[in-house]
DNA sequence: ACCTGAACACCGTTCAAGT
DNA sequence: ACCTGAACACCGTTCAAGT
């Protein structure tokens, strides 16, 4: 009654897009992107399939539109501190990803695509503007900035999409559990190989069963960052005794 | 005739799993991952669907052989010179699987894929193993190998993730009209942002539209490496004067 | 051992029809 | 304006049957 105010709404509209983009979160978290079938969320939306398409269009745009809520909200919220320095501003933005991606694994494919392709939607435009900025603070010189932005963001992709790990099936037993195995399993594969022909890989079993997906993640940006600042001095011939 | 030493072999085997395989590559090449249909596929090879699950398995079993086969030529190419440097051997799997992507635009999508399910596989373990050993020869400490080559692989994964841009549709009308048309797109949509929002994206349209991808990711190997060396160095106490 | 192809259980999408 | 749901044109996969 008290909403009468909306125009043009003749009947009363019992589905919103905001309602049905919920709906979808919750499939591909539970399930992975092969469980948002247009069928399981008009069956637990209660409509007819013709109401998605009214709403949202086609299953692509429905995925798009979701990728774009969910990175939306990660990256509301501000600095962690004011005055923080920019390669700490640039870690924030990194890791709210990172943990995006952890609650949500679907993401990871998305996020790639929708930045491939999206160049212009607010996803990329988000994420490229919310690091330039600091890749300026940086000291990084003007003619350089595209290039360390993007490779910034290339690291971030790449590292993050490695967290997708399960796909279409279910929700699994607990993360946990799965990734315990996962390691197990691929160390001992890792150690049955040719030591011949492998050194490298059998040197480093013992590093990839203890290392922290987070921590590595955060060296890993730590290291793009003293690259771009090392090539930085190269560049302006500042001496390097000052860092 | 010649060939009656095959043992088990009763009758003639019409079909093989190379054949299988190269088939499949043609389709996805031509058409992108939503190419490859077991239909389109068993019309090619003349066969029945069958077949194809006698020799290779489901489709998700052939893409990824698809891929082993691709990856595994790319890599075939030793180093391109004796006594390179451990930066040009990186600089050449690299590159090695930049053009590798960009001749099979379905590859960006299922390497990482590949990588990240199996870990075990050829794939994973020839990519890591050639890259982790120069990151050795590089005088990255021991205990940093694992943390160095995934931060480089990661890397590498998310820059050419970009490549793989057109996905389901037609093989187009030549990449180069696609190229410009695309950045023409973005670069006047990132015109059209408000300055006082995205100071940086207009800032860096000029760079974006003159960029060339197969330089810039070389940089951002540069710029990895650099930081990588960076990082070393502070760890071991050398005196940075020498670099 | 190798292959066929009909049959099955799904998909996404459209659209005339209703309110 | 908003929604329904039958109908359509596809999928991947299986499996009894053939040679």
């Amino acid at each position: 009654m008290a909403a009468q105010a909306r125009r043009h709404q003749r009947r009363n509209q019992v589905l919103s897009r905001e309602q049905i983009l919920d709906a979808a979160i919750e499939l591909l978290d539970a399930g992975g992107e092969g469980a948002l079938t247009v069928r399981a969320l008009t069956e637990r939306l209660a409509t007819g399939s013709g109401a998605v398409y009214y709403h949202v269009g086609a299953r692509d745009e429905l995925l798009d539109a979701a990728t774009e809520t969910v990175i939306t909200a990660a990256l509301a919220t501000g600095p962690s501190e004011e005055g923080a320095t920019p390669e700490g501003q640039i870690r924030d933005v990194a890791l709210a990803l990172f943990d995006a991606i952890a609650e949500h694994r679907w993401l990871a494919t998305r996020l790639t695509l929708q930045i491939v392709r999206n160049p212009a939607g607010p996803v990329t435009v988000r994420i490229f503007e919310r690091i330039g900025r600091q890749v300026g603070a940086l000291g990084v010189p003007r003619a350089s900035w595209f290039q360390a932005t993007s490779t910034l963001v290339h690291y971030i992709l790449g590292a993050v999409s490695q967290h997708g790990r399960i796909d279409g099936d279910a929700s699994g037993v607990g993360p946990d559990a799965d990734r315990e195995e996962f390691f197990d399993g691929t160390s001992t594969a890792w150690r049955e190989l040719d030591p011949e022909d492998h050194p490298f890989l059998h040197a480093v079993v013992p590093q990839m069963r203890e290392h922290d997906d987070r921590e590595q993640f955060q060296s890993g940006i730590a290291i793009v960052l003293a690259g771009l600042t090392h090539l930085r001095q190269r560049i302006e011939g500042v001496p390097c005794t000052t860092y």
